[in-house]
DNA sequence: AAACCCTAATGATCAGACCAATGAACAATA
DNA sequence: TATTGTTCATTGGTCTGATCATTAGGGTTT
Protein backbone atom coordinates (compact mmCIF):
# COMPACT_ATOMS: atom_id res chain seq x y z
CA UNK A 1 0.00 0.00 0.00
CA UNK A 2 1.39 3.48 -0.89
CA UNK A 3 2.11 6.33 1.63
CA UNK A 4 -0.13 8.45 2.54
CA UNK A 5 -0.04 11.72 1.09
CA UNK A 6 0.77 14.43 3.29
CA UNK A 7 1.67 16.99 1.32
CA UNK A 8 -1.39 17.91 0.15
CA UNK A 9 -1.64 19.95 3.03
CA UNK A 10 -4.42 21.20 5.06
CA UNK A 11 -7.63 19.60 3.87
CA UNK A 12 -10.92 21.56 5.40
CA UNK A 13 -13.30 19.36 8.22
CA UNK A 14 -16.30 18.62 6.41
CA UNK A 15 -19.34 20.35 7.62
CA UNK A 16 -22.54 19.22 6.73
CA UNK A 17 -25.55 22.01 6.28
CA UNK A 18 -29.05 20.48 8.10
CA UNK A 19 -31.51 21.50 5.95
CA UNK A 20 -32.88 23.99 8.17
CA UNK A 21 -29.77 25.92 8.78
CA UNK A 22 -30.22 25.83 5.09
CA UNK A 23 -34.19 27.66 5.36
CA UNK A 24 -32.84 30.11 8.02
CA UNK A 25 -30.11 31.13 5.70
CA UNK A 26 -32.42 31.51 2.46
CA UNK A 27 -34.87 33.49 4.32
CA UNK A 28 -31.85 35.71 6.18
CA UNK A 29 -30.74 36.47 2.79
CA UNK A 30 -34.22 37.80 1.87
CA UNK A 31 -34.01 39.96 4.22
CA UNK A 32 -30.36 41.35 3.73
CA UNK A 33 -31.40 41.49 -0.02
CA UNK A 34 -33.97 43.57 0.98
CA UNK A 35 -37.15 41.70 -0.44
CA UNK A 36 -38.09 41.12 2.90
CA UNK A 37 -38.95 43.23 5.73
CA UNK A 38 -39.89 43.68 8.74
CA UNK A 39 -44.04 43.28 8.99
CA UNK A 40 -43.56 41.01 6.10
CA UNK A 41 -45.68 37.94 6.46
CA UNK A 42 -43.86 34.28 5.72
CA UNK A 43 -45.69 31.94 3.85
CA UNK A 44 -47.11 29.33 6.05
CA UNK A 45 -45.01 25.70 7.58
CA UNK A 46 -46.94 23.86 5.14
CA UNK A 47 -46.76 26.56 1.72
CA UNK A 48 -42.79 26.34 2.82
CA UNK A 49 -42.54 22.85 3.03
CA UNK A 50 -43.71 22.43 -0.65
CA UNK A 51 -41.19 25.31 -1.80
CA UNK A 52 -38.40 23.81 -0.27
CA UNK A 53 -39.14 20.41 -0.89
CA UNK A 54 -38.70 19.21 2.76
CA UNK A 55 -40.84 18.02 5.55
CA UNK A 56 -43.39 20.47 7.66
CA UNK A 57 -40.61 19.44 10.95
CA UNK A 58 -37.59 20.67 8.75
CA UNK A 59 -39.52 23.73 8.07
CA UNK A 60 -40.57 24.38 11.83
CA UNK A 61 -37.58 24.06 13.47
CA UNK A 62 -36.00 26.66 10.23
CA UNK A 63 -38.94 29.18 12.46
CA UNK A 64 -38.15 27.65 15.36
CA UNK A 65 -34.56 29.02 14.72
CA UNK A 66 -35.59 32.40 13.58
CA UNK A 67 -38.23 32.95 16.67
CA UNK A 68 -35.26 32.36 18.74
CA UNK A 69 -33.31 34.43 17.14
CA UNK A 70 -35.95 37.43 17.48
CA UNK A 71 -36.00 37.43 13.29
CA UNK A 72 -40.02 36.94 13.28
CA UNK A 73 -43.03 35.81 15.83
CA UNK A 74 -45.30 32.90 15.27
CA UNK A 75 -48.74 33.53 15.42
CA UNK A 76 -51.09 30.69 15.45
CA UNK A 77 -54.66 30.55 13.48
CA UNK A 78 -56.26 32.13 10.59
CA UNK A 79 -53.77 34.80 9.31
CA UNK A 80 -51.10 34.15 11.61
CA UNK A 81 -48.03 32.31 10.71
CA UNK A 82 -44.31 33.78 11.06
CA UNK A 83 -44.19 37.40 10.97
CA UNK A 84 -41.22 39.54 10.92
CA UNK A 85 -40.25 41.52 13.30
CA UNK A 86 -38.12 44.58 13.53
CA UNK A 87 -35.32 42.78 15.39
CA UNK A 88 -35.54 42.08 19.57
CA UNK A 89 -32.45 41.91 22.19
CA UNK A 90 -34.40 39.55 23.65
CA UNK A 91 -31.47 37.07 22.32
CA UNK A 92 -28.89 38.80 23.30
CA UNK A 93 -29.13 39.34 27.43
CA UNK A 94 -30.70 35.87 27.20
CA UNK A 95 -27.39 34.68 25.71
CA UNK A 96 -25.65 36.89 28.42
CA UNK A 97 -27.36 35.55 30.84
CA UNK A 98 -26.60 32.23 30.02
CA UNK A 99 -22.97 33.17 29.80
CA UNK A 100 -23.10 34.32 33.51
CA UNK A 101 -25.05 31.66 34.83
CA UNK A 102 -22.27 28.51 32.74
CA UNK A 103 -19.60 30.45 34.48
CA UNK A 104 -18.29 31.57 30.96
CA UNK A 105 -18.31 35.25 32.51
CA UNK A 106 -17.20 36.08 36.33
CA UNK A 107 -19.78 38.06 38.05
CA UNK A 108 -16.08 40.54 38.32
CA UNK A 109 -15.79 40.76 34.93
CA UNK A 110 -19.86 41.36 34.03
CA UNK A 111 -19.42 44.28 36.42
CA UNK A 112 -16.70 46.20 34.80
CA UNK A 113 -18.00 45.95 31.88
CA UNK A 114 -21.36 47.40 33.09
CA UNK A 115 -19.01 50.25 34.86
CA UNK A 116 -17.89 50.52 30.74
CA UNK A 117 -21.18 50.28 29.06
CA UNK A 118 -22.50 53.77 31.40
CA UNK A 119 -19.56 55.26 31.00
CA UNK A 120 -20.19 56.14 27.92
CA UNK A 121 -24.01 55.76 28.14
CA UNK A 122 -24.02 58.79 30.62
CA UNK A 123 -21.22 60.55 28.29
CA UNK A 124 -23.66 60.05 25.41
CA UNK A 125 -26.67 61.01 27.67
CA UNK A 126 -25.00 64.06 28.61
CA UNK A 127 -24.66 65.78 25.41
CA UNK A 128 -28.18 64.53 24.13
CA UNK A 129 -30.77 63.71 26.88
CA UNK A 130 -33.64 65.84 26.80
CA UNK A 131 -36.24 67.21 29.33
CA UNK A 132 -39.03 64.21 28.58
CA UNK A 133 -35.72 61.78 29.39
CA UNK A 134 -34.70 63.36 32.85
CA UNK A 135 -38.44 63.68 33.72
CA UNK A 136 -38.95 60.33 32.83
CA UNK A 137 -35.99 59.31 34.87
CA UNK A 138 -37.02 61.45 38.04
CA UNK A 139 -40.25 59.51 38.04
CA UNK A 140 -39.06 55.99 37.94
CA UNK A 141 -36.49 57.17 41.18
CA UNK A 142 -39.83 58.51 42.71
CA UNK A 143 -41.46 55.41 42.17
CA UNK A 144 -38.72 53.66 43.83
CA UNK A 145 -38.76 55.63 46.58
CA UNK A 146 -42.47 55.02 47.40
CA UNK A 147 -41.95 51.38 47.50
CA UNK A 148 -41.04 49.67 50.37
CA UNK A 149 -37.96 47.77 50.69
CA UNK A 150 -39.53 44.98 52.43
CA UNK A 151 -42.26 44.29 50.23
CA UNK A 152 -42.88 44.49 46.37
CA UNK A 153 -39.01 43.30 45.72
CA UNK A 154 -40.31 42.20 42.05
CA UNK A 155 -41.76 46.07 41.43
CA UNK A 156 -38.35 47.29 42.46
CA UNK A 157 -36.31 45.43 40.64
CA UNK A 158 -38.20 46.30 37.43
CA UNK A 159 -37.75 50.07 38.12
CA UNK A 160 -34.37 49.09 38.73
CA UNK A 161 -34.10 47.98 35.30
CA UNK A 162 -36.32 50.58 33.95
CA UNK A 163 -34.16 52.99 35.27
CA UNK A 164 -30.88 52.00 33.40
CA UNK A 165 -33.08 51.48 30.08
CA UNK A 166 -34.24 54.90 30.56
CA UNK A 167 -30.67 56.01 30.83
CA UNK A 168 -30.08 54.36 27.81
CA UNK A 169 -32.78 55.54 26.28
CA UNK A 170 -31.18 58.96 26.88
CA UNK A 171 -28.25 58.31 24.86
CA UNK A 172 -29.80 58.58 21.34
CA UNK A 173 -27.90 55.03 20.47
CA UNK A 174 -29.34 52.39 19.95
CA UNK A 175 -27.07 49.86 19.47
CA UNK A 176 -25.76 51.32 22.91
CA UNK A 177 -29.07 50.68 24.51
CA UNK A 178 -29.07 47.17 23.27
CA UNK A 179 -25.79 46.53 24.80
CA UNK A 180 -27.12 48.04 28.17
CA UNK A 181 -30.14 46.36 28.14
CA UNK A 182 -27.44 42.85 27.54
CA UNK A 183 -25.56 43.87 30.47
CA UNK A 184 -28.63 45.18 33.13
CA UNK A 185 -31.14 42.64 32.31
CA UNK A 186 -29.34 39.86 33.88
CA UNK A 187 -29.54 41.72 37.01
CA UNK A 188 -32.85 40.38 37.70
CA UNK A 189 -32.29 37.11 38.89
CA UNK A 190 -29.29 38.19 41.22
CA UNK A 191 -31.35 40.96 42.66
CA UNK A 192 -34.20 38.63 42.91
CA UNK A 193 -32.72 35.63 44.54
CA UNK A 194 -30.21 38.19 46.99
CA UNK A 195 -32.96 40.44 48.07
CA UNK A 196 -32.84 44.03 48.22
CA UNK A 197 -29.50 45.45 49.69
CA UNK A 198 -31.28 47.40 53.10
CA UNK A 199 -27.57 49.09 53.91
CA UNK A 200 -27.97 52.40 51.87
CA UNK A 201 -30.22 54.16 49.93
CA UNK A 202 -30.96 53.57 46.26
CA UNK A 203 -33.19 56.24 45.30
CA UNK A 204 -30.93 58.83 46.84
CA UNK A 205 -27.92 57.98 44.69
CA UNK A 206 -29.88 58.19 42.23
CA UNK A 207 -31.26 61.15 42.77
CA UNK A 208 -27.50 62.78 43.17
CA UNK A 209 -26.72 61.08 39.99
CA UNK A 210 -29.51 62.51 38.26
CA UNK A 211 -28.34 66.03 39.13
CA UNK A 212 -25.53 65.56 37.78
CA UNK A 213 -26.55 64.36 34.57
CA UNK A 214 -28.92 67.36 34.74
CA UNK A 215 -25.81 69.63 34.81
CA UNK A 216 -24.21 67.94 32.03
CA UNK A 217 -21.64 67.20 34.22
CA UNK A 218 -20.26 64.02 33.24
CA UNK A 219 -17.16 63.34 35.41
CA UNK A 220 -19.61 63.67 38.72
CA UNK A 221 -22.64 61.42 37.27
CA UNK A 222 -19.73 58.62 36.06
CA UNK A 223 -18.25 59.11 39.81
CA UNK A 224 -21.70 58.37 41.64
CA UNK A 225 -22.74 55.76 38.99
CA UNK A 226 -19.21 53.82 39.67
CA UNK A 227 -19.36 54.30 43.44
CA UNK A 228 -23.21 52.90 43.16
CA UNK A 229 -22.06 49.98 41.29
CA UNK A 230 -18.69 49.39 43.52
CA UNK A 231 -21.44 49.34 46.95
CA UNK A 232 -23.89 46.90 44.66
CA UNK A 233 -20.90 44.94 43.34
CA UNK A 234 -19.69 44.09 47.08
CA UNK A 235 -23.13 43.51 48.50
CA UNK A 236 -23.49 40.75 45.79
CA UNK A 237 -20.42 39.25 46.04
CA UNK A 238 -20.98 39.07 49.87
CA UNK A 239 -24.40 37.97 49.38
CA UNK A 240 -23.43 34.83 47.30
CA UNK A 241 -20.23 33.79 49.32
CA UNK A 242 -22.16 33.50 52.46
CA UNK B 1 -78.43 41.50 31.51
CA UNK B 2 -75.89 43.08 34.44
CA UNK B 3 -73.27 45.15 34.29
CA UNK B 4 -69.93 44.12 32.73
CA UNK B 5 -67.72 44.44 36.11
CA UNK B 6 -65.49 47.00 35.34
CA UNK B 7 -64.23 47.40 39.06
CA UNK B 8 -62.50 43.96 38.81
CA UNK B 9 -59.78 46.41 37.08
CA UNK B 10 -56.42 44.75 35.48
CA UNK B 11 -56.80 41.13 34.37
CA UNK B 12 -53.60 40.04 33.15
CA UNK B 13 -53.47 38.70 29.48
CA UNK B 14 -53.37 34.85 29.72
CA UNK B 15 -50.41 33.98 27.86
CA UNK B 16 -49.65 29.99 27.05
CA UNK B 17 -46.42 28.68 27.87
CA UNK B 18 -45.61 26.04 24.88
CA UNK B 19 -44.33 22.60 25.76
CA UNK B 20 -40.77 23.48 24.71
CA UNK B 21 -40.70 26.16 26.23
CA UNK B 22 -41.07 24.87 29.94
CA UNK B 23 -38.55 21.86 28.95
CA UNK B 24 -35.82 25.06 28.31
CA UNK B 25 -36.39 26.64 31.53
CA UNK B 26 -36.64 23.34 33.39
CA UNK B 27 -33.24 22.87 31.65
CA UNK B 28 -31.94 26.35 32.21
CA UNK B 29 -33.28 25.71 35.77
CA UNK B 30 -30.67 23.11 36.38
CA UNK B 31 -27.96 25.17 35.32
CA UNK B 32 -28.33 27.77 37.28
CA UNK B 33 -28.90 25.51 40.66
CA UNK B 34 -25.85 23.87 39.52
CA UNK B 35 -26.47 20.11 38.83
CA UNK B 36 -25.71 20.96 35.27
CA UNK B 37 -22.01 21.88 34.33
CA UNK B 38 -20.90 22.33 30.88
CA UNK B 39 -19.25 19.06 29.75
CA UNK B 40 -22.03 17.40 31.27
CA UNK B 41 -24.11 14.93 28.72
CA UNK B 42 -28.19 15.54 28.77
CA UNK B 43 -30.14 12.29 27.97
CA UNK B 44 -31.13 11.21 24.66
CA UNK B 45 -34.13 12.99 22.94
CA UNK B 46 -35.96 9.86 23.12
CA UNK B 47 -35.16 9.10 26.72
CA UNK B 48 -36.30 12.75 27.54
CA UNK B 49 -39.28 12.92 25.57
CA UNK B 50 -40.23 9.71 28.31
CA UNK B 51 -39.56 11.77 31.43
CA UNK B 52 -40.70 15.15 30.47
CA UNK B 53 -44.10 13.03 28.66
CA UNK B 54 -44.00 14.66 25.76
CA UNK B 55 -43.50 13.54 22.53
CA UNK B 56 -39.31 13.41 20.56
CA UNK B 57 -40.15 16.41 18.54
CA UNK B 58 -41.04 18.81 21.41
CA UNK B 59 -37.92 17.49 23.29
CA UNK B 60 -36.03 18.59 19.76
CA UNK B 61 -37.63 22.12 19.52
CA UNK B 62 -36.24 22.49 22.96
CA UNK B 63 -32.65 21.10 22.13
CA UNK B 64 -32.96 22.96 18.83
CA UNK B 65 -33.76 26.19 21.19
CA UNK B 66 -31.10 25.75 23.01
CA UNK B 67 -28.65 24.90 20.92
CA UNK B 68 -29.03 28.03 18.72
CA UNK B 69 -28.68 29.67 22.35
CA UNK B 70 -25.29 28.28 22.50
CA UNK B 71 -26.14 26.36 25.94
CA UNK B 72 -25.71 22.84 24.15
CA UNK B 73 -24.13 21.33 21.44
CA UNK B 74 -25.92 18.63 19.56
CA UNK B 75 -23.53 15.21 18.38
CA UNK B 76 -24.54 12.36 16.05
CA UNK B 77 -24.37 9.57 16.83
CA UNK B 78 -23.74 6.89 19.46
CA UNK B 79 -22.20 8.46 22.41
CA UNK B 80 -23.65 11.75 21.02
CA UNK B 81 -26.53 13.89 22.11
CA UNK B 82 -26.37 17.12 23.60
CA UNK B 83 -23.40 18.39 25.35
CA UNK B 84 -23.42 21.82 27.92
CA UNK B 85 -21.15 24.02 26.56
CA UNK B 86 -19.15 26.68 28.11
CA UNK B 87 -21.82 29.39 26.19
CA UNK B 88 -21.50 30.96 22.84
CA UNK B 89 -21.33 34.57 21.66
CA UNK B 90 -22.42 33.53 18.15
CA UNK B 91 -25.82 34.08 19.61
CA UNK B 92 -24.76 37.25 20.39
CA UNK B 93 -22.90 38.10 17.45
CA UNK B 94 -26.26 36.98 14.99
CA UNK B 95 -28.33 39.10 16.54
CA UNK B 96 -26.87 42.12 16.13
CA UNK B 97 -25.73 41.42 12.91
CA UNK B 98 -29.87 40.86 12.35
CA UNK B 99 -30.50 43.57 14.36
CA UNK B 100 -28.71 45.43 11.47
CA UNK B 101 -30.16 43.58 8.63
CA UNK B 102 -33.57 44.47 9.80
CA UNK B 103 -32.86 48.54 9.94
CA UNK B 104 -33.25 48.30 14.13
CA UNK B 105 -30.23 49.57 14.21
CA UNK B 106 -28.25 52.58 12.07
CA UNK B 107 -24.80 51.90 10.68
CA UNK B 108 -24.24 55.33 12.55
CA UNK B 109 -25.44 54.01 15.86
CA UNK B 110 -23.45 51.14 15.34
CA UNK B 111 -20.32 52.88 14.37
CA UNK B 112 -20.92 55.19 17.30
CA UNK B 113 -21.30 51.99 19.79
CA UNK B 114 -17.92 50.49 18.33
CA UNK B 115 -16.25 53.70 18.87
CA UNK B 116 -17.52 53.76 22.67
CA UNK B 117 -16.98 50.07 23.46
CA UNK B 118 -12.98 50.39 22.06
CA UNK B 119 -12.40 53.36 24.25
CA UNK B 120 -13.27 51.66 27.05
CA UNK B 121 -11.55 48.36 25.78
CA UNK B 122 -8.43 50.33 25.17
CA UNK B 123 -8.44 51.88 28.28
CA UNK B 124 -8.60 48.50 30.09
CA UNK B 125 -5.73 47.24 27.62
CA UNK B 126 -3.38 50.05 28.59
CA UNK B 127 -3.27 48.94 32.03
CA UNK B 128 -2.94 45.11 31.87
CA UNK B 129 -2.23 44.09 27.89
CA UNK B 130 1.05 41.98 28.52
CA UNK B 131 3.84 41.49 25.88
CA UNK B 132 2.13 38.54 24.59
CA UNK B 133 -0.56 40.59 23.38
CA UNK B 134 1.57 43.02 21.95
CA UNK B 135 3.08 40.26 20.11
CA UNK B 136 0.36 38.96 18.85
CA UNK B 137 -1.02 42.47 17.67
CA UNK B 138 1.94 42.93 15.61
CA UNK B 139 1.49 39.89 14.18
CA UNK B 140 -1.47 39.98 12.97
CA UNK B 141 -0.37 43.62 11.63
CA UNK B 142 2.23 42.13 10.11
CA UNK B 143 0.64 39.53 8.04
CA UNK B 144 -2.25 42.28 7.06
CA UNK B 145 0.42 43.76 5.65
CA UNK B 146 1.80 41.05 3.83
CA UNK B 147 -1.38 40.36 1.66
CA UNK B 148 -2.27 42.48 -1.04
CA UNK B 149 -5.20 44.39 -1.73
CA UNK B 150 -6.61 43.03 -4.26
CA UNK B 151 -6.43 39.58 -3.81
CA UNK B 152 -7.36 37.85 -0.47
CA UNK B 153 -9.96 39.95 0.33
CA UNK B 154 -11.49 37.21 2.23
CA UNK B 155 -8.23 36.95 4.43
CA UNK B 156 -8.11 40.15 4.92
CA UNK B 157 -11.25 40.47 6.53
CA UNK B 158 -10.48 37.58 9.11
CA UNK B 159 -7.61 39.28 9.91
CA UNK B 160 -9.37 42.76 10.74
CA UNK B 161 -11.62 40.99 12.75
CA UNK B 162 -8.94 39.07 13.96
CA UNK B 163 -7.35 42.36 15.27
CA UNK B 164 -10.38 43.59 17.54
CA UNK B 165 -10.17 40.62 18.75
CA UNK B 166 -6.96 40.16 20.04
CA UNK B 167 -7.30 43.74 21.15
CA UNK B 168 -10.30 42.65 22.97
CA UNK B 169 -8.78 40.03 24.60
CA UNK B 170 -5.91 42.19 25.79
CA UNK B 171 -8.31 44.21 27.99
CA UNK B 172 -8.49 40.60 30.38
CA UNK B 173 -12.59 41.29 30.82
CA UNK B 174 -14.44 38.42 29.27
CA UNK B 175 -17.82 40.51 28.99
CA UNK B 176 -16.17 43.27 27.21
CA UNK B 177 -14.25 40.79 24.79
CA UNK B 178 -17.77 39.79 24.27
CA UNK B 179 -19.45 43.10 23.58
CA UNK B 180 -16.30 43.92 21.23
CA UNK B 181 -17.32 40.68 19.36
CA UNK B 182 -21.08 41.35 19.27
CA UNK B 183 -20.36 44.79 17.72
CA UNK B 184 -17.49 43.61 15.59
CA UNK B 185 -18.75 40.25 13.76
CA UNK B 186 -20.91 42.35 11.38
CA UNK B 187 -18.45 44.00 9.91
CA UNK B 188 -17.61 41.00 8.21
CA UNK B 189 -20.39 41.41 5.77
CA UNK B 190 -20.27 45.12 5.33
CA UNK B 191 -16.19 44.37 4.69
CA UNK B 192 -16.82 41.90 2.24
CA UNK B 193 -19.48 43.29 0.16
CA UNK B 194 -18.33 46.38 -0.32
CA UNK B 195 -14.38 45.42 -1.04
CA UNK B 196 -11.52 47.38 0.10
CA UNK B 197 -10.85 50.48 1.32
CA UNK B 198 -7.63 51.53 -0.88
CA UNK B 199 -7.13 55.18 -0.44
CA UNK B 200 -5.60 54.63 2.96
CA UNK B 201 -2.83 52.09 4.87
CA UNK B 202 -4.87 50.34 7.27
CA UNK B 203 -1.77 48.54 8.57
CA UNK B 204 -0.04 52.09 9.28
CA UNK B 205 -2.90 53.10 11.09
CA UNK B 206 -2.57 50.07 13.25
CA UNK B 207 1.10 50.06 13.78
CA UNK B 208 0.33 53.59 14.73
CA UNK B 209 -2.08 52.68 17.17
CA UNK B 210 0.03 49.58 18.60
CA UNK B 211 2.73 52.02 19.46
CA UNK B 212 0.52 54.17 21.66
CA UNK B 213 -0.99 51.30 23.48
CA UNK B 214 2.61 49.93 24.21
CA UNK B 215 3.51 53.48 25.58
CA UNK B 216 -0.20 52.84 27.98
CA UNK B 217 -0.82 55.90 25.97
CA UNK B 218 -4.47 55.68 26.28
CA UNK B 219 -5.68 59.44 24.82
CA UNK B 220 -3.67 59.06 21.70
CA UNK B 221 -4.23 55.63 21.45
CA UNK B 222 -7.93 56.22 21.46
CA UNK B 223 -7.48 58.90 18.84
CA UNK B 224 -5.90 57.22 16.40
CA UNK B 225 -8.43 54.88 16.79
CA UNK B 226 -11.38 57.44 16.26
CA UNK B 227 -9.32 58.52 13.07
CA UNK B 228 -9.55 54.77 12.01
CA UNK B 229 -13.26 54.37 12.05
CA UNK B 230 -14.06 58.04 11.30
CA UNK B 231 -12.81 57.07 7.55
CA UNK B 232 -14.05 53.41 7.62
CA UNK B 233 -17.73 55.05 8.05
CA UNK B 234 -16.73 57.76 5.71
CA UNK B 235 -15.88 55.02 3.21
CA UNK B 236 -18.98 52.45 4.43
CA UNK B 237 -21.78 55.32 3.77
CA UNK B 238 -20.14 56.49 0.68
CA UNK B 239 -19.90 52.95 -0.99
CA UNK B 240 -23.56 52.12 0.22
CA UNK B 241 -25.32 55.28 -1.12
CA UNK B 242 -23.58 54.76 -4.48
C1' DA C 1 -0.91 -4.45 15.28
C1' DA C 2 -3.61 -2.65 11.75
C1' DA C 3 -7.31 -2.60 8.81
C1' DC C 4 -11.93 -3.97 8.23
C1' DC C 5 -16.78 -5.06 9.42
C1' DC C 6 -20.87 -5.22 12.33
C1' DT C 7 -23.97 -3.22 15.48
C1' DA C 8 -26.28 -0.24 18.73
C1' DA C 9 -27.13 4.52 19.81
C1' DT C 10 -28.58 8.96 18.39
C1' DG C 11 -29.69 13.13 15.91
C1' DA C 12 -31.91 14.53 11.23
C1' DT C 13 -35.58 14.11 8.47
C1' DC C 14 -39.89 12.51 6.78
C1' DA C 15 -45.01 11.46 6.63
C1' DG C 16 -49.46 11.90 8.31
C1' DA C 17 -52.53 12.90 11.92
C1' DC C 18 -55.16 15.58 15.56
C1' DC C 19 -55.55 19.53 18.70
C1' DA C 20 -56.08 24.51 19.95
C1' DA C 21 -56.22 29.04 18.93
C1' DT C 22 -57.36 32.67 15.78
C1' DG C 23 -59.92 35.66 12.87
C1' DA C 24 -63.32 36.39 9.44
C1' DA C 25 -67.72 35.53 7.57
C1' DC C 26 -72.20 34.62 8.84
C1' DA C 27 -76.40 33.96 11.70
C1' DA C 28 -79.10 35.10 15.66
C1' DT C 29 -80.72 38.29 18.87
C1' DA C 30 -81.99 42.48 21.47
C1' DT D 1 -79.20 48.64 13.52
C1' DA D 2 -75.85 47.11 16.57
C1' DT D 3 -74.30 43.62 19.22
C1' DT D 4 -73.56 38.95 20.36
C1' DG D 5 -72.97 34.16 19.35
C1' DT D 6 -71.77 30.40 15.86
C1' DT D 7 -69.41 28.24 12.30
C1' DC D 8 -65.49 27.30 9.62
C1' DA D 9 -61.12 27.46 7.32
C1' DT D 10 -56.30 28.43 8.48
C1' DT D 11 -52.24 27.81 11.03
C1' DG D 12 -48.95 26.81 14.62
C1' DG D 13 -48.29 23.14 18.45
C1' DT D 14 -47.96 18.49 19.44
C1' DC D 15 -48.12 13.58 18.77
C1' DT D 16 -46.99 8.98 16.64
C1' DG D 17 -44.07 6.19 14.32
C1' DA D 18 -40.95 5.39 10.94
C1' DT D 19 -36.35 5.63 7.95
C1' DC D 20 -31.72 7.44 7.17
C1' DA D 21 -26.86 8.91 8.18
C1' DT D 22 -23.42 9.31 11.34
C1' DT D 23 -20.74 7.89 15.12
C1' DA D 24 -18.24 5.09 18.56
C1' DG D 25 -17.08 0.76 20.20
C1' DG D 26 -16.30 -4.05 19.90
C1' DG D 27 -15.17 -7.95 17.39
C1' DT D 28 -12.95 -10.15 13.34
C1' DT D 29 -9.80 -10.78 9.87
C1' DT D 30 -5.45 -10.00 7.73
Amino acid sequence: MGEIARKTGAFIPVKTRRAFEEICDQIRGEIQAGNLVPGDRLPSERDLAEQFQVSRSTVREAFRTLEISGVVTLHKGSKGGAVLQRGDNQPITQTMHDLLMLGSISLQDFTEARVCIQKEIIELACERATDEDYDAIEQNIARTSEISLADRLEERTELTIEFYSLLARASKNSAMAILMSAITEPLRDYLRRLGPDRSWNVAESRLKFLGHLRRRDKDAAVAEMVAHMTRLHAFMIGKIES
